[in-house]
DNA sequence: GCGCAATTTTAGCCTTAATTAAAAAACATC
DNA sequence: GATGTTTTTTAATTAAGGCTAAAATTGCGC
């Protein structure tokens, strides 16, 4: 049977090996870490998932799901993003809270329930915070965007997805005026890795640490 | 802690203790039984709930909530009715499959999505089924509606109420037209616990089986 | 009021998913 | 290329919550 433990290490290990850089290794202490919990714990269940061919253990070398193991990855990220986005739109959640309360629903929704958000929703593909949400068969997007840590200098861009690991962050964000659609221009670039210098919908200015530049993403536009 | 295991435990023996008849006791194989578990593990529990002052367990004799025992299986009642209810009205699930779901998300969601869903429904105080709901500070109306086993003949008289826990006689009744505010009224009894005869909606002339009558609750009219 | 049947509890075990501590392997530095 | 540090794995526990089988208790029938 899968358990919430299982779809949970499986979409952890999903997001890092989609995530920043693709061909890094996912390894027992990347994982114990994003998932709070020892690296004995994540080297159990990695010998778990392994003998359930849901992933391919490399002992001390890391872990890599099998296709079996990405379903259940993108099923569960499925879920998540489609009930952020419900929470998001039908309830009015606040951006910084919708996370939390999908990590929870996740793995209580039935698919009964999946497809009647989906269809309430109107069958988005687009996530509350610009993810791409996979369908039903297991498809994903990739919406390549850029981050705004690397935007030249004069480009102006639209926000159009923000990482929604950190609720105190998206906070940040909104207080800033920085939300999906936000027009951006990095005016200036302070040296050794300082902040931004940021225009934003061209009638403020702010300055912006490069961390949270890394976690918001933009399109550029004409 | 409070588990899902024991949210579980709590809300059965409340049902149990306010149920059909309430002198009497709560016993190990009653609780075993409507939990589908052994009453081997229903004692397990017991002694756990006891020693958690949720409730006194009186050995051999059954069990007695707690007023902290009581306030919680309130509160999982109460997200229960509240999440059927929104199934029902705002996702348009069918009359039969909200119990089950309701049953694994009453276990998910935050004090947040309580408070919102209860405003979106504009702060409902009867369930789906016609259930009293709980107010968040614990109070519940009792609603001292009539069992429709119990109408007498030729007594008009509304549904109010229905038992919500099988499924399939709520897909019966359904399809029988017996629903909330049906107005139905006994024209005959059959003898030796036989069926009654009820006009539905003054149109419809049904033979029905003593076992749904008595999961259904009327109000008499004049 | 005795004996038997039904119910309840106890005892012991299983599974899941976590832990700590110790051993093993990999990596880095000189 | 030896050595020390870091990372990973192994081994042994723990805590929930379930199970079966056996023992204890209750209560019913006569």
């Amino acid at each position: 049977m899968i358990s919430q433990a299982i779809e949970d290490y499986l979409k952890s290990i999903y997001k890092l090996q989609h995530g920043d850089n693709p061909n890094e290794r996912v390894t027992t202490s990347v994982i114990a870490d994003r998932m709070d919990v020892s690296a004995a714990s994540a080297t159990n269940m990695f010998k778990k998932l392994a003998e359930m061919h849901l992933l391919v253990h490399m002992p001390y070398q890391g872990v890599e799901l099998t296709s079996a193991g990405e379903k259940i990855a993108l099923e569960t990220i499925r879920h998540h993003r489609l009930i952020e986005l419900y929470l998001a739109q039908a309830l009015d959640y606040p951006w910084d809270q919708i996370d939390a309360e999908a990590d929870r629903l996740e793995h209580a929704i039935s698919e009964e329930f999946e497809d009647r958000i989906d269809k309430a929703l109107g069958y988005p593909t687009i996530g509350a915070h610009g993810e791409p949400i996979p369908t039903k068969q297991g498809q994903i997007e990739d919406l390549g965007y850029l981050r705004l840590s690397d935007l030249a200098i004069g480009q102006p861009a639209v926000i159009r997805r923000v990482s929604d690991s950190n609720p105190e962050m998206l906070r940040y964000m909104k207080r800033l005026g920085l939300q999906l659609g936000t027009r951006v221009e990095v005016s200036k670039r302070a040296p050794f890795s300082g902040p931004l210098q940021l225009k934003i919908d061209a009638d403020k200015e702010e300055s912006l640490g490069l961390g949270v530049a890394y976690n918001i993403f933009v399109d550029a536009i004409a």
